[in-house]
DNA sequence: TACTAAATTGCAAACGTTTACAACTATTTT
DNA sequence: AAAATAGTTGTAAACGTTTGCAATTTAGTA
């Protein structure tokens, strides 16, 4: 009984024995500015076409050295900002003949150690990692002599590493310009406990720019590992439940953003007219009516070009190097804030 | 000049020197249940810990014939209801110790024939394939017979092949009844063309319950490719501008009714006020608090199980068969839909 | 026509594994 | 102590390619 599946994919060799060449020849005749001669590539091209023969690219691969595969370590795919930048990286790769082994990292240590050790082990040609703890980068130091990689995300500017983040720190800056300009003088940050450089970073330009702005800096720190809606939510009906000393949000997330807009919801407070609430990433999501977040813009597309770009150079390049990316943030006005007005005087 | 990065990695040749073996000993040491002395794979695995082996399992995959690696062919990532499915997918992978190599389609027929020869080059063990046509099954169909595959999110009971989908035309017989119940009469249904089987079947299943229930059915019908936020809004900006023949709107899809959700908002439509909405799939962001889109549900996981499941078992076998699996949708009741008062009488 | 140069082709090794088989060593058994 | 047996290890082939080198064929030249 057979499941009508040919048990063996046909190969070089079968194109060799058909056309009546060697199977060198095959080879040659199917890559480019390979000396062959004309009459007998067409043939050979004929009896491919005929036979499906579909290159076994693992078998090149491990000839050539050179795999054209990417890993990409994410740590959910389930997270609106990494699905948008995930697309463009696919979309990037395959545009410059790479493709991508995307895998989850769940927000785990281990599971980052050992998903780099499953692409190592792919032989992948370079990894695009964007971590999830500030600890990442030791558990995974060792790797990174044996693939070359970009983080992406996440800042390392002490670290030998190249990497492309968002200037966060600028952008949480932005963030209290904006409300400091709607009037709002005591703005409360929902952080993440910064599991991570770039939620310092956050966390740091909002501290930085209560200071110049003489605000004194109201932080409400997560217990969770992730900025989920669902975390959002939580920590909102904590809060909420506390008398409102501040007049704006300042959320370390979108994501985290929309959970307190459904807290928000559920408690009757009003947004903006309570208080106003920023978000940051400017998720896809975001810009939904009546949900219109006002937020900081990551550049999504830039980033996962710029992050690409970086690794297949650092792919090409034999010699020692690495280099660095933050790109700019920007503010993007919806309607989720608001000026302060007597009612939502705190 | 180098770049820091070992120019080879260590092979089991390596150890072999090192530890004094030949190197089929230290492949049978590395696998378990191989007959070898316990002092040697002591010996061995101390060596491979030391010198920080990796093993190739493109090479090992190679003389095995198996790669452990899926492929999954996904319309666009970006798309809620994709990366939910994904999410899963790639998480029930990982613990039945297979790798996915997830590729967008982009909705175009030529691209999903060149990610299956892509996927094939690699040697993929199995696909899970999301169509994006009605005719992607025959354009990819030559590929069928040289790598175990399963459908989903498809519905192909004509065609010898495995599947896995939703109920859609229950589905919508849900989302009519639950209109019905709320008093609804005149129900607009929002459709993409029936590009796939899904989407025909989830507009006859609309038409049957219209049928069934005496009800007049209404079509409005989508030019574009995909149901995005952005067709959604597209498609309602066209249809406001008619007079409203009709209390309530079925969007075939929720980023669809996102999409309306969001024309209706400029145009000063209130939902459910002046039209009930309901969706399809229940995306997670249907749940946002003032969105709060009353849907019919996807069983996303179970999607992503049963798919891996099936496509697991028809790798493992090697006799012909093929099956298919329906899972049964259920309605979600949120607050965008609304009883029909004299005021949305149309 | 004979000689040289150029174009084309084939042979064989290599990439890093697994595994059948043979060979060797240590342990029992008689 | 010899023979039989079980346990361990090494040799070599295989998986499907690419490519340096040598061999062959073809074309070009005198």
């Amino acid at each position: 009984m057979n499941n009508g599946r040919d048990s063996r994919r046909v190969t070089i060799k079968d194109i060799a024995r058909e056309a009546g060449v060697s199977y060198a020849t095959v080879s040659r005749a199917l890559s480019e500015g390979k000396p062959v001669n004309e009459k007998t590539r067409q043939k050979i091209l004929e009896v491919c076409q005929r036979m499906g023969y579909t290159p076994n690219s693992v078998a090149r691969s491990m000839v050539m050295g050179e795999s054209h595969l990417l890993g990409v370590i994410i740590p959910s795919i389930d997270n609106p900002f990494m699905s948008e930048t995930a697309y463009h990286i696919e979309r990037y790769a395959r545009e410059q003949g790479y493709n991508i082994m995307l895998c989850n990292s769940f927000h785990s240590l281990d599971f980052e150690a050992q998903t780099f050790e499953l692409l190592l082990g792919r032989q992948v040609d370079g990894v695009l990692f964007f971590p999830s703890h500030r600890e990442s980068y030791h558990n995974i130091k060792k790797y990174l002599k044996q693939v070359p990689t970009v983080f992406v995300n996440e800042h390392l500017s002490d670290k030998p590493v190249s990497y492309v983040a968002t200037d966060n720190f600028q952008g949480s800056q932005l963030g209290v310009e904006y409300l400091l300009e709607l009037g709002h003088r005591q703005i409360l940050y929902l952080g993440r406990n910064s599991n991570t450089a770039t939620h310092e970073l956050r966390a740091k330009g909002y501290h930085h720019a209560c200071q110049k702005n003489g605000l004194t800096p109201l932080f409400w720190d997560s217990p969770y590992e992730d900025t989920t809606i669902e975390a959002g939510y939580e920590m909102a009906k904590e809060l909420f439940r506390k008398p409102r000393y501040y007049t704006a949000i300042m959320a370390s997330t979108d994501t985290l953003a929309l959970g307190v807009l459904q807290a928000a919801e559920e408690l009757g407070i009003a947004i903006p007219g309570d208080i106003s609430l920023l978000g940051f990433d400017n998720i896809r999501y975001a810009a939904l009516p009546k949900i219109n977040l006002s937020t900081i813009e990551q550049p999504k597309q830039a980033m996962a070009t710029a992050a690409m770009d970086m690794l297949l150079e650092s792919i090409a390049n034999d010699y020692e190097a690495y280099s660095h990316r933050v790109l700019m943030p920007t503010l993007v006005r919806r309607s989720s804030c608001g000026p302060v007005s007597p009612t939502t005087q705190a």
